[in-house]
DNA sequence: CGTCAGGTGCTCGCT
DNA sequence: GCACCTGACG
């Protein structure tokens, strides 16, 4: 075994040239080279941002076959995102060649689990065809349970207990292992509904995310056969972001390096920010711990960033007290400082990025950059919009990622509902989705009688339905849409079962080919035209039913087209009709990368894909968390507020470990940059509709002053006449900005009074109520309106011509006189 | 059955 | 401020 494996081995490195053998060794840093030869037993390599880690993995998988330790299918490599394993293999691909082909065990710990899941289905109760919940389907699915249950749901979410179970799940907690503590949980009711619902999946046979690794981890358990089998094949397991495992990943792991402990982990604990998911950064804080005689690798040197970014990210996460503790450095020497800069309010912000990223891109700031280099990474979506609304405005293209997922849109979920019954009919989720869609006239009252009927039956809600028209209990005009929907169902899945029959489908080509060898030539010129015309009319419905026996594209149209669902959306006259179309449209092209229904709807399952090709450069918004992984010449980290960043309810809900996830967010963001990072505040900002004032985050506090240089926001001096050379203008905002004993202070008194305090009521406000009149033509401000001109007034009414908004009338106490705009808590 | 008006409640979002 | 859900009407 061992000799074949290293001939194998060596004819590889023999077709591959000389240089290229050595080169992914001599390539690496000594951290990063020890950390790929230690091959045999545990590794933990703690990588910090920006350390080529990738890299380092790669070369450890390249080593691992090059040294004949392993073929390549030997190798269980996860990763916890698609892209991330789709990039790794991009990579290995391109240095080990075809032997990279045998890579079959590279994925997402689901994709993995999934692909073990389906051989050993039957040991949790389920067929190997089980299909895979996304999170809507979980919420109906509970909805039911809870109504059945006589609990109203208006007091107890759905939401609520799905986030209940979920966390269980990430637990490894089975119904019947959920701790004693847990059953106050959901009214007393939440292990009682979580072992139904985990009956009604069995009976569905159907699992939810969290159950793809729960189920897997239980057969592992129970099954010690079955494990050893795994064992034996896993003879190396590689682990990326091993930060961001949970209680189930972690023992999916441990049971399967149990055998030989060749496990090597890679993380970064100052980048674990999916606590809230039930993370668990204690998995690589107890690594040691859980396989003794480790080697510990440390990644300190930093590739990607400037020495001032690196040592801005460095003092803020300093304050974090539980971490193992790296220090990045770079060889670099050059580089800017991070820039911060105050804004008065959220809109202002957005239009100094805006302009920002312009210059930026004009190489005004003596950067040369597209507008692809560019990232703007905000705390929460909602931040999304300010931008969006001002890059509308000035033209300037952008790109919003991680938005509302593709196949978790509207359309592509019905579309795959449809995909699914056509698939498999018996998917009852399915069938409850688009029974009524588009309005078939069947409603409430229809689908109780087909429920009630398929549930004493026990059979599907399709058989229900047949059941129910063939005794009549559902009629009239509803029974006949109602029959038209079963029936094409049975069509559609027909078409399934029976693709490339050649039985059906020799036939049918052959009577193809003779209607194309008829031959006209002989007739006269008019009878040929009608001749040609019966032919063609004879002949498309033929190649049309060749297209759905051989394509399962043309059936993917054909069932969009005869359920009406296409046309509901050509009859929508509200505005996203069109893209939800456009949406339809490109998943019927998707389909063309597989090789049938079955397998496309898998993969979908199990993916999200968003990114179609595009042409036009576009500067990049997304959260901190999307921008995980990712980097970017130039970085925008707008919002940086007390409430905000930190947020409020992180710090409300996990108190100093929430904040401490909410420092490690700091710490991502930053570490994004690679050549210019920007901070930036608001001092006032719409919350919920509502205005607030806001005070700069206590991560701003707690960036090196050494490394930062503070802006003054042009506008503001401009407007205010502060005037002055910009350094003394950097001063003054310095003053005020950062180290100001003002908002120190502030800070301070909020700190006592702990981290929910009311908010600071705003200066303006108070402000204005000091005023007492105001003349026509006086310059003004209102929160909302910016500035204007007072032009008419009557009692406490102003009529003020607004520069953006034109003319508002506005109760006097609203708005202050433009020259005492200054005294804002900046 | 479908539509509209009013009330409510709200991170981050991987698989 | 907005999106989503529910309940009252046509």
């Amino acid at each position: 075994m061992s000799e074949s494996l290293s001939l194998s081995a060596r004819a590889l490195a023999a077709r591959a040239p000389v240089a290229a053998e050595a080169d992914y060794l001599n390539d690496l840093n000594p951290a990063q080279r020890e950390a790929v030869e230690a091959l045999d037993g545990p590794v933990l390599m703690l990588a910090g941002a920006g350390t080529g880690k990738t890299k380092a993995l790669v070369a450890r998988i390249i080593h691992l076959v090059r040294q004949s330790k392993a073929y390549p299918n030997q190798i269980l490599a996860v990763t916890f995102t698609n892209k991330a394993a789709r990039e790794m293999k991009t990579r290995i691909l391109g240095q080990l060649g075809e032997a990279a082909e045998g890579m079959a065990w590279m994925g997402t710990f689901h994709s993995l689990s999934v692909k073990i899941l389906r051989r050993h289905a039957e040991l949790v109760g389920l067929k190997s065809s089980f299909t895979i919940l996304d999170t809507d389907d979980q919420l109906r699915l509970l909805k039911q349970l809870i109504a059945a249950a006589n609990i109203d749901e208006k007091r107890w979410p759905a939401r609520l207990l799905a986030g209940l179970i979920d966390g269980w799940k990430n637990r490894a907690w089975t119904p019947d292992r959920v701790p004693a503590s847990e059953a106050s949980a959901y009214n007393n009711r939440g292990t009682e509904l979580y072992e139904a619902y985990q009956d009604r999946l069995k009976t569905l046979n159907a699992v939810d995310f969290g159950d793809i690794l729960l189920h897997c981890v239980t057969i592992f358990q129970r099954h010690r056969d079955v494990l050893e089998d795994w064992q034996r094949r896993f003879r190396y397991i590689l682990v990326d972001e091993y930060q961001d495992t949970n209680v189930a990943q972690y023992l999916w792991l441990r049971l399967l390096a149990q055998a030989h402990h060749n496990i090597c982990c890679v993380g970064d604990d100052d980048q674990s920010i999916y606590g809230w998911r039930g993370a668990e950064v204690g998995n690589i804080l107890r690594f040691e711990a859980d396989f003794p005689g480790a080697v510990v690798v440390r990644l300190e040197q930093n590739y990607r960033s400037t020495p001032h970014i690196l040592a801005a990210a460095s003092g803020v996460i300093k304050g974090n007290a539980n971490r193992l503790g790296k220090t990045l450095w770079t060889e670099e020497t050059k580089g800017e400082k991070v820039r911060l800069i105050g804004h008065w309010d959220g809109e202002e912000e957005a239009r100094w990025v805006g302009e920002q990223i312009e210059d930026l891109q004009r190489g005004r700031l003596g950067h040369d950059l597209s507008l692809e280099d560019m990232a703007i990474l905000v705390r929460a979506s909602h931040q999304m919009r300010a931008f969006e609304d001002r890059f509308l405005t000035i033209g300037l293209p952008y790109r919003v990622i991680g938005g509302p997922r593709f196949y978790e849109r509207q359309e592509i979920r019905d579309a795959m509902a449809y995909f699914r019954l056509a698939v498999s009919p018996g998917d009852d989720l399915a069938f409850e989705r688009v029974y009524n869609l588009p309005k078939r006239g069947l409603g409430e009252k229809a689908f109780a009688t087909i429920n009630q009927v398929a549930r004493a039956a026990e059979v599907s809600l399709l058989d229900g339905a047949r059941e129910c028209l063939a005794h009549g209990q559902v009629s009239g005009k509803g029974g006949a849409a109602l029959r038209t929907f079963v029936e094409s169902i049975d069509r559609w899945n027909w078409f399934v079962l029976n693709r490339d029959n050649p039985e059906l489908v020799a036939p049918l080509e052959a009577e193809i080919a003779s209607l194309k060898d008829l031959n006209f030539s002989h007739l006269e010129e008019d009878d040929r035209a009608e001749a040609e015309r019966e032919r063609a009319r004879r002949l498309s419905p033929l190649q049309f039913r060749l297209g759905l026996l051989t394509s399962h594209i043309a059936l993917a149209e054909a069932i969009l087209e005869e359920s009406g669902y296409t046309d509901m959306w050509v009859q929508d006259k509200t505005p996203e009709a069109p893209g939800r179309l456009e949406n339809l449209k490109e998943l019927v092209k998707a389909l063309e990368q597989f090789e049938n229904l079955t397998g496309f709807l898998e993969h979908v399952s199990l993916i999200m894909e968003n990114e179609s090709e595009e042409q036009t450069e576009k500067v990049s918004i997304m959260t901190l968390h999307a921008a995980k992984g990712l980097e970017f010449p130039a970085v925008f980290l707008p919002g940086w507020e007390e409430g905000l960043f930190p947020s409020q309810r992180s710090m409300d809900e996990s108190g100093q470990k929430g904040l401490e996830e909410e420092r490690r967010l700091a710490y991502v963001g930053i570490t994004r940059a690679e050549e210019l990072c920007t901070i930036s505040f608001a001092s006032n900002r719409r919350v919920y509709g509502q205005w607030q004032s806001q005070l700069p985050s206590r991560f701003i506090d707690e960036l090196p002053a050494d490394h930062v240089d503070v802006l003054s926001a042009p506008s503001l001096h401009n407007s205010y006449g502060m005037g002055g050379g910009n350094s003394f203008d950097a001063r003054v905002a310095k003053a005020d900005v950062y180290n100001s004993p003002g908002w120190r202070r502030l800070q301070n008194s909020q700190q006592t009074r702990g981290v929910s305090a009311p908010r600071e009521a705003s200066h303006l406000t108070i402000d204005a109520q000091a005023v007492t009149g105001y003349g026509i033509g006086e310059r003004v401000f209102h929160q909302k309106f910016g500035y204007g001109n007072i032009v008419a007034m009557e009692g406490d009414k102003l009529e003020i011509d607004f520069e953006h908004s034109g003319l508002k009338n506005i109760v006097a106490r609203w708005v202050i006189p433009a020259h005492q705009v200054t005294d804002v808590p900046f």
